[in-house]
DNA sequence: AAATAAAATTGATTTAGATCAATGCCATTT
DNA sequence: AAATGGCATTGATCTAAATCAATTTTATTT
């Protein structure tokens, strides 16, 4: 059950056979089927939850009740409304399953007490949130500059976890496009070779 | 010379007053007129600056020649390029002074350093980038989502300081518009009230 | 296996914003 | 004060992607 975690912490900082168990004990495990919410809009959001298996979604619904998935989670990554997470706020996203999902959960004060307990647990989350970040910032280039065919392009090249596993009208509200036009993107790109 | 990161400290974390005088001598003062850049596009980012004075922005040029801006920094911020700073990999970014400045620069390795003597600046770092992040996250929405008049709403209620102190066609190269786009769309709302 | 629902594709039309082009407006510099 | 060059504004036109609509394909449920 935790050895997604123990890849993920092993791949940035170095833990001790005690200190991985006494890390795991802080984890609250976690299934959830397809379908299901691990956070409702409005809601809190009391957890980040770390991925074993299974897949998830984030998203907003708009005014004209769209919605638009803002990140994806699979094995060994987190998902979290990190803002709510943080501050406490009311949340404007949803998390929800698109697989069968094993999670496990980390509230926030467990977080705080095992960043005290384990500095290099603050320091793995610390590496964490710079990939994150570093990511983050190539997605708002590609949203802001690139054409709907560029936006296909980058994400089949970076993440191409997402394209295999993710239905692709999920894909496009990902990519801030409609389905139609992800369609016809994808259609000239088959043609072209 | 210091004030600005003393209380950008300060907000986050407490130092004691021997910890913030160690913590002054990692830093590197220098002084940058407008238009003047401390990293130019495929130079590794060899530090992460800290703005005591002035205005920066970090920008890439696209393969037809027009420039993005990325980033905005002012008297409190951090501006760098994270992903060549953290990992020495070649910028994509330039960063130029708009306004003439004055910097407080750290390199990655003194950045390391500090964070293990003073554990404390560890946390403000993880900090920073969690509200940077966040920030970041709502970029990325209005940049996928929202319209062009949408896009400069938000920004003027997030951030009034961008639209006060920076010209108008680098707030537009900023939300992805064309200068001739935030025109209309400024004379658009002016007409409406 | 049949029925139903959801997803993807394709076509026709519309539209927000880009591009092209010209003019007026400041702000430096001389 | 005149001159220069970068900005902002405005108008006309174009275009990438959205919207609307219908059909086919693929998944789910019964």
């Amino acid at each position: 059950m935790y050895e997604q975690l123990a890849k993920s912490i092993g791949e940035k900082v170095a833990l001790t056979t005690e200190e991985f168990e006494l890390c795991k004990t802080f984890f609250i495990p976690k299934k959830i089927r397809k379908k299901q919410t691990l956070l409702l809009e409005g809601d809190v959001c009391t957890y980040n939850a770390f991925i074993e298996k299974g897949v998830l979604r984030s998203y907003t619904i708009d005014d004209k009740g769209n919605e638009h998935i803002v990140q994806f989670g699979f094995e060994g990554w987190w998902v979290t409304d990190l803002s709510s997470y943080l501050t406490g706020a009311n949340s404007i996203y949803t998390i929800e399953a698109i697989e069968d999902s094993e999670l496990l959960l980390l509230t926030a004060s467990a977080r705080e007490e095992l960043m005290i307990q384990i500095p290099a647990f603050e320091r793995y989350q610390r590496l964490l949130l710079q990939n994150a970040y570093i990511a983050l910032q190539t997605r708002v280039n590609s949203a802001l500059n690139a054409t709907a065919e560029e936006k296909y392009l980058n994400l089949t090249a970076s993440y191409p976890t997402i394209i295999a596993r993710v239905p692709q009208h999920m894909v496009a509200s990902y990519l801030g496009l409609t389905p139609e036009t992800l369609s016809r993107v994808r259609k000239q790109i088959s043609l072209r070779k």
